[in-house]
Parts: C-alpha cells; sequence; structure tokens
DNA sequence: GGCGCGCCTGTTAACGTTCACAGAGCAAAG
DNA sequence: CTTTGCTCTGTGAACGTTAACAGGCGCGCC
C-alpha cells in the first residue's frame, strides 16, 4: 500500500469542501466578538451570564463544533495521548488497552495508539514519533521490554512518558507494573504448602520480565524453603508452548506440583498431564497466572494468581496524568514506581500431595 | 538565542515552552523560502534536486518535524482515522483493532480510539462526535449490533464510516463480516455427516446479530436434512455461559452433538460434559466457533470454524480508504458488503455417533 | 530577436483558534 | 470630584502550515 495523495502534481479539486460553521458565525449570530465565544467555551469566568447564555444558544443552533486543530495549532496541547501497543491481541494488553483509553475519556483525552511489531529501539522511537507529529500531550508504553523504556528515554523531554506492564526495574521511565515476583512466590508457597516437596515451571519467553521475575521469585521461594530447584525451558505466553513443556514434565515422575507462568501456558500442560494419564490434581498439582476470565472453566478449574488489567491501565492513566500536570520546581514530584499486589485464586486444580 | 518571548521578570522559567524548529527555520538555513520546504516536504515535482538535498539536510540538521495540527487546520484532513470500540478486551475485537491499526500505518494513517460501554445511539453518536472534532478523516465501527449501523447513517454526511464485524444486513453504512451463516452451516453439516440425528446449539447473546445469524445458519441446515431443531438457550460469550448451558444438556441422552456460537464457550460445555462423564466426542461431538489460538489445546482438542479477525481488519481499513478515495460522481463506487468465508478446522472433539 | 511556454521559486493570504493588551463601564475609596 | 480597581468586552496579532498567484529564467520556435 502506498501513498493515497495522488502526487501534489495536478491540482486534485475534485474535492469541495463545505464550510462549517466557526466561532465567526457564532460570534456574529450572538452579536459578540469572536473572543467572547472562546471565553464562553472555555467557561473563562469574566463572561456575564446573559451574554454567556445568548453565545451558547448560537452555538446549538448553528450545531458548532469547535476546531481541534486550530486549537491544537496555538495552544500546542492536543488532548490526545498516545499509546505503544505491542501484542496488543493478547488478553492482558488489550485489556490494559481498554483500561486506558476509558479512563482517559473520563479525563476528557482523546487517545491515539500506534502498535509496534517488535520492541527494538528503532521501532519504539519510530512509533514515539509518530505519536509526536500528531503532538499527543503525554505517551503510555505497554511496555514488557527493557528496551522499551530506554528508547523511552531518547523521546524529546517535553514528552511525558509512562510505562506499564513488564518490569518496575528500569529508571528510565516511571512505570505501573505488578509485583511479579510476589505473585510467584504466593503460587509457589501454596504448592509447598500443600506438601509438594518441589515445584516444577513452565516459563514463558525469557526475553519478557514478566517472565523474569516470575521465574526469580519461584526460584528465592523454592530456595527459601530449601526445596531443589529444577532446571527451566522457556516458550511463548501460548497453550502450545506450555503443551511442549508439560509434555516432558509427564513423564517425570519427581514432578508433582507445575507453576505456570500464565494461564495459557497452564492449559497446555493440562492437557500435556492428561494425554498422558496423570490426574490433576491428584497425581499433580497446577497453578497459573493472571486468572483470565475463562481459567475457572478449564478441566480442572484452575488455581491461579489474578491481577487485574483494567486497573494497571487506570493507574497508568493517573500516573501519567500527575506527570504531566506538576510543575517541575514546585510540587513535590510524583511516585516514580506503582506497584500493584496480585492474590492467589484457589480453584481445583491444586491439591495436597 | 534569545527567546523571542519578552520574559518577563515575574514570569516563571517554568511556563516557557521552548520554540521548536519549524519550516522558517530550516528555510533559512536552506536558503530558500519556508514554501521551498513545503513542497519538498509534500514531494512536489517542481524542486531542482539540490535545492531538494540542501533543504532535506538543512532538515535533519535541525531535526525538523512538521507540526500536524497546521497542516491538519488548512487542509482539513488529519491523516488520522478514528475506531468505535466495543467490548474491545475480547479475542475478536481486540485482533480486529489490531488488524485495523497495522494496516493504517501502512497507509500512512493515525488511528484514534474511541470505545463505548454500550452500543446505544447516543454513545455511538457521542463518540462519532468527539472524533470528528479530533478531525478525523474516517471511521470504522467495530460494531456487532444494528443500532451502531443506524446511529453511524447519522453521522455528518462528509464523513466516511465503514463497519466491521457483526452482521452484513444493514444498508445504512458499508459493512465487512464473515459469513456467520456459512460458518454455522459447515458445523452443523459436519456433525450431520458424522451421523448425529441432530445437533444442539449453545448460543450467544440473543442481541448480537453474530449469534443471530449462526444460529439461522444452524436451524436452515437441520431443517433442510429434516432433523428436529432443538430450542436455543441464550448465554454471553463466555465459557461460564457454555458450563450452564452445556449442564442442561449433558443430562440429556438425546444430545449427542453440540455446536457452539464460539470457542468460549465450548470451553464451558466441555467442562459440563467432562463433569457429567460424558466423553467427548465418544458420547458427545462439540464444535466451537472462531479458532482461538488456544482451541487446539483443549481437551480434547476443538473442532472449531476459523475466522480470520486481522483479515476482518485489514478489509474494513481497505473498504474505507476505498469509500474516501472515490469522487461520488466520476468512479464505479466501492462494494458496499465484504463478506468474508469461514473455514472449518477439524480437530478430535468431534466423531462419529 | 521576439515570443510563448515550461520549469522553479518567492510573496502574500488564508485556515480557526487562543493570547496579550486595551478600553469602556461602574462601584468603592480617597 | 478624582482616583483606583474590578468586571466585562473587543481588537489585533500570533500559531505553522498549505493554497493561490506572480514572476524570473532558460529553451525552442517562428
Amino acid at each position: 500500500m502506498a501513498s493515497r495523495k495522488p502526487a501534489a502534481d495536478g491540482v486534485p479539486a475534485a474535492t469541495v469542501r463545505p464550510r462549517l460553521t466557526v466561532m465567526r458565525d457564532v460570534a456574529k449570530l450572538a452579536g459578540v466578538s469572536h473572543q467572547t465565544v472562546s471565553r464562553v467555551l472555555n467557561n473563562h469566568p469574566n463572561v456575564r451570564a446573559e451574554t454567556r447564555e445568548r453565545v451558547l444558544d448560537a452555538m446549538r443552533s448553528l450545531n458548532y463544533r469547535r476546531n481541534l486543530a486550530a486549537r491544537t495549532l496555538v495552544t500546542r496541547q492536543s488532548d490526545t495521548l498516545g499509546i505503544i501497543g505491542f501484542e496488543t491481541t493478547l488478553f492482558g494488553p488489550a485489556s490494559m488497552l481498554y483500561g486506558i483509553e476509558s479512563a482517559a475519556r473520563d479525563a476528557g483525552y482523546m487517545v491515539s495508539i500506534a502498535s509496534v511489531r517488535d520492541l527494538d529501539r528503532r521501532q519504539v522511537l519510530e512509533a514515539v514519533d509518530r505519536l509526536t507529529q500528531h503532538s499527543v500531550d503525554g505517551v503510555i508504553a505497554i511496555a514488557p521490554k527493557q528496551s522499551v523504556t530506554h528508547a523511552l528515554a531518547q523521546a524529546p523531554p517535553s514528552l511525558q512518558c509512562v510505562a506499564v506492564g513488564g518490569s518496575g526495574e528500569s529508571d528510565a521511565a516511571p512505570t505501573v507494573s505488578i509485583d511479579n515476583a510476589a505473585g510467584a512466590r504466593l503460587a509457589t508457597q501454596h504448592l509447598l504448602d500443600l506438601g509438594h516437596a518441589t515445584v516444577h515451571h513452565a516459563a514463558g519467553p525469557a526475553d519478557w520480565p514478566e517472565s523474569a521475575e516470575r521465574i526469580e521469585g519461584w526460584r528465592r521461594t523454592l530456595y527459601a524453603a530449601g526445596a531443589v530447584v529444577p532446571r527451566v525451558e522457556h516458550g511463548w505466553w501460548d497453550a502450545e508452548s506450555g503443551y511442549a513443556q508439560g509434555r516432558a514434565m509427564a513423564d517425570d515422575p519427581n514432578v508433582t506440583a507445575i507453576f505456570c507462568s500464565n494461564d495459557r501456558i497452564a492449559l497446555g500442560v493440562l492437557r500435556a498431564l492428561h494425554e498422558a494419564g496423570k490426574r490433576v490434581p491428584q497425581d499433580v498439582s497446577v497453578v497459573g497466572f493472571d486468572d483470565m476470565p475463562d481459567s475457572g472453566f478449564f478441566v480442572p478449574p484452575l488455581t491461579t494468581v489474578h491481577q487485574d488489567f483494567g486497573e494497571l491501565g487506570r493507574r497508568s492513566l493517573a500516573l501519567l496524568l500527575e506527570h504531566m500536570t506538576t510543575a517541575p520546581a514546585t510540587d513535590p514530584p510524583p511516585p516514580h514506581r506503582v506497584l500493584l499486589t496480585p492474590e492467589l485464586v484457589i480453584r481445583t486444580s491444586s491439591g495436597p500431595r
């Protein structure tokens, strides 16, 4: 797909522009100056009540809509926020996106989205650039990798950026995320408490901080309990990967408990166990992560770590807004990092050894 | 480098906006007029190659970014498309969204999103209004209900709108969707061909055209085969609803085949059957709809009707662009309705009676 | 040589809004 | 009565870009 304009060579001229009503029209009808109309629109206090009414009437009767492009041109702010999205077809990112958008609307902002296929520096900067050209007032990056926050640090300093999801480790940009290590600890400890000698782990992709932090939390918990730490295979976030990892584990008689890095992986593990003739939870216990809407309807219903993606989105928006409205010198700086705590939801896929 | 602003002593330095480089700066450095810079930017042919190079160099060395707000103000087009989203946390809508966005980027467009919580006329019109104020060049509505296309018809006539998903029945706006009835026929016929006397149906919500069309396709197929048409319960699109419907069916010995309106419903049905001690597919066959990424890892792997949500998104964007660039009088009108054909994916949840 | 006709470039005027300032009217204070 | 100050309103000038037009230059043609 190429350029949509047929080269400005000849004049298109086919498009006749219908003149929309502008402030001047409203002003004329109301018998005031355009500036007074502007004042009414922006809720400026110094307008006589009677005048304001007259202007509002005129706006209504002309069905006036203000031209935000003109406003943006002079005020340099667009009431639009940019989102850098990655893998937004996954449930988590999609939910965050929705959380951000609906909170943004309540705050009077529009949301523009720039997806990237890979999270390398070049693509992220390119996305920032596109958003900048459209003069967004701030950026939220759904950013599960370190490279993103680093790239974000290279954005023009006047542009406020916040990262959501992934790791909270980076200093490069304010970050909102859940405490993945704590979630992993919850899951692992739960299984240990049920009497399992150790807990195996079906991990997500190696280069996602979510995955790394969950491994770390799992490993620390085992270590603290003096349990053996089994080795880990990496995969993608889907059931296929869980199935592959699960098949390997199903044949190992030492495996009695498996903590999965997300619910989809758990789904694959459940199927692998089922095929191998292992009963869950009698023979092997399984715990997931995310608590996706349908996880309670797996066979058997999945014990998992619940996280609220929508809340993650809303909080990241709130943080961005704080950073945008805070004057650097005067106010105390808003928090640099927000960490949400996940909860364990116990269903029937986990049981005593 | 004195700033142009007087900067009276009382003015807090915090409010001073850093002057960005504009066309005039580039022009000065390149030794040309700002208009020539504009011409270079817009690929106007009548610029000497040497001059163009000089301008491009100047742009690079000043790190110039054009101000799209100013451009939008004068050209009345923003290179931005609006999306009206509904339930975008669901896999289908999220995938369409992604498909639209990535196709839009390739076509040089930015994408703004306006979600609605409910699909009533007021909220949809409000969303259109917000998008209009931000001067989007066109709108795609992820619109699974009739009310949306009707509301769309009330949008300003200068604004091109396209609906994607849902029913293709409406005349109100150009529509891209899949052939739900054909998909349902595929699934139902497959089960009949396996020797089942009839096929039961676990339906989605009553007021979604997707659901209604699938019911219709299923019903017609049964009718054509002279099979009994069982009655239908409605639910939501999730596993919980499938579980509820599945429990009722599990106790009925006449039920040997179930066609589910989507894969999540099928997941719930599978669990209900499992709990009731029914084996799939030996006792009961189950077929889903959507072919979500993990459906091949259900227990057992799900036979389902595959639809390509990303393609749906891309096609809707293509259709919108066609409608936007077509001059009403001269060119032949682009298609009003695009219907994509789904495919049956046979796995192991369906078997002979 | 004059003329017309392409190329290439510059000058000026929009686009629709907000900002900065000025000024009219009126009330309270000196 | 003047002065001061506050409320309300209007005038002009930005903001940064593209559109419209004008003009200089070189070239080919008569």
